[in-house]
DNA sequence: GCATTCAATACTGAATACAAGACTGAACGC
DNA sequence: GCGTTCAGTCTTGTATTCAGTATTGAATGC
């Protein structure tokens, strides 16, 4: 049995490939192409200073994680922002993290709660002021590392593909959350991990999402005003 | 609201990437390459009568949903026969379809329910003999269709990405199934959803899926076997 | 004035060619 | 005899090229 501190999905290699799709993920993902706009190859490959072989093979990973649509003959899209996808999304993302929970109540080792608690401690007080970005990289930290003591390596590879897909909506939506409160629930939740109290932690986990899949809606119309804003992001 | 029945993840197109990713998929899934075993793209590619740049999309996709592994610099390899990520696999499956059922039963239409019944009235029986193959097939369809009545289509494609790679197993598996256990145990799910009895689905969905479960490491060692014996696959 | 068709252009799909890096085997030195 | 190093070969990584197809725009006919 692996430890759960063992799970590491991360492949770090500095190939071009692995260059333009983190490039390309890092547009795709911050909307950077328009919605439903199609990708012209050429035109990419020109701009990002690489032949079309290695950006292809990029947009073919990023179509196949769900950032982009590829429809034969006519190439890659820019994936629409689609409400009922980011809402199945949020869904899907909340099914995973209860399950998670469960089964990290009966795996977890007390020293990873007790590093998640510190995790916790160390990032809570939020010293002046922290962006919505790097909030939602805290957030997300959280959840994964939440996840990884359930120790299914699996559940914690399509988490992290969600989290990418859902992260421009919660760029936007983490701006309008109370902080103190989201650090409150997130407390809650390890500390009913500790005191292995699976209803506890399933409660709380869930409103903790529901509260944001309630927003969504909203955030997302924002997010078509941001999308066509492109000075924001200079 | 686009309805349950409308959820559609099929992309048919005959182009030489996705008729060699086919290909390569059943030979992943059916681990015609050795666990482990490298492959070569030059040989591969003359064996399908491609050239290389297609095969390495087909490659690069077959890598993130996780049939092939990749190491940069040395190439893609098949996976190895990991009873952890079997292990795994098994549980999201689990997590995900107890989750869809849930939401199902808040949402599913009736005349989808009957329908789905009816399918199993169809299939049931089971005239003469099924091959192992079939029987999973069969399998897959009814848990797909029960998936895609929680209305959730990025759940669905999850599932479906999971059943592709634990596919193997579950022929091996599937032989010393129960047959009308099994088909008393999915009759079960589907009269509890039409009842929306949330407790009977999901006791049942959950025992269901962890009969399998219990098999699994034994299994795997007869997959090994199997797996060394080509003449079996012809 | 509008629709339809044809041609030109541009883009994707795939193959080939070339470069860079990894592995293998032998030979040399310790 | 064993280890190390170097060279040759093989494989992957990327670019370029060519072919096929879709789209667009203009021109002609109704």
């Amino acid at each position: 049995m692996n430890s759960q501190a063992g799970i590491n999905l991360d492949i770090s290699s500095d190939s071009i490939v692995d260059r333009v799709y983190e490039q390309l993920k890092a547009m795709a993902i911050s909307y950077e192409f328009k919605p439903g706009e199609r990708l012209n190859e050429g035109e990419l490959a020109k701009r990002l200073g690489v032949s079309r072989t290695p950006l292809r093979e990029a947009l073919n990973r990023l179509n196949t994680e769900g950032f982009l649509r590829f429809t034969p003959g006519k190439g890659f899209f820019c994936r629409e922002l689609d409400a009922h996808e980011i809402f199945d999304l949020y869904e899907l993302r909340k099914s995973l993290e209860i399950a998670s929970v469960r089964l990290a109540i009966k795996r977890a080792k007390d020293e990873d709660i007790d590093a998640l608690l510190a995790f916790l401690q160390a990032t809570g007080p939020d010293p002046g002021e922290r962006s919505s970005v790097e909030l939602v990289e805290l957030d997300e930290t959280f959840h994964e590392r939440l996840m990884a003591m359930s120790g299914n390596a699996e559940m914690l590879r399509v988490l992290r593909n969600v989290n990418a897909r859902i992260r421009f909506v919660r760029w936007i939506d983490m701006d309008r959350i109370n902080r103190s409160n989201t650090q409150a629930e997130h407390r809650a939740v390890v500390e009913g991990l500790k005191a292995r109290d699976e209803e506890t932690c399933v409660t709380v986990l869930e409103k903790h999402i529901d509260r944001r899949l309630d927003r969504i809606t909203s955030a997302i119309k924002e997010g078509y005003a941001q999308i066509y804003m492109p000075a924001a992001r200079g």
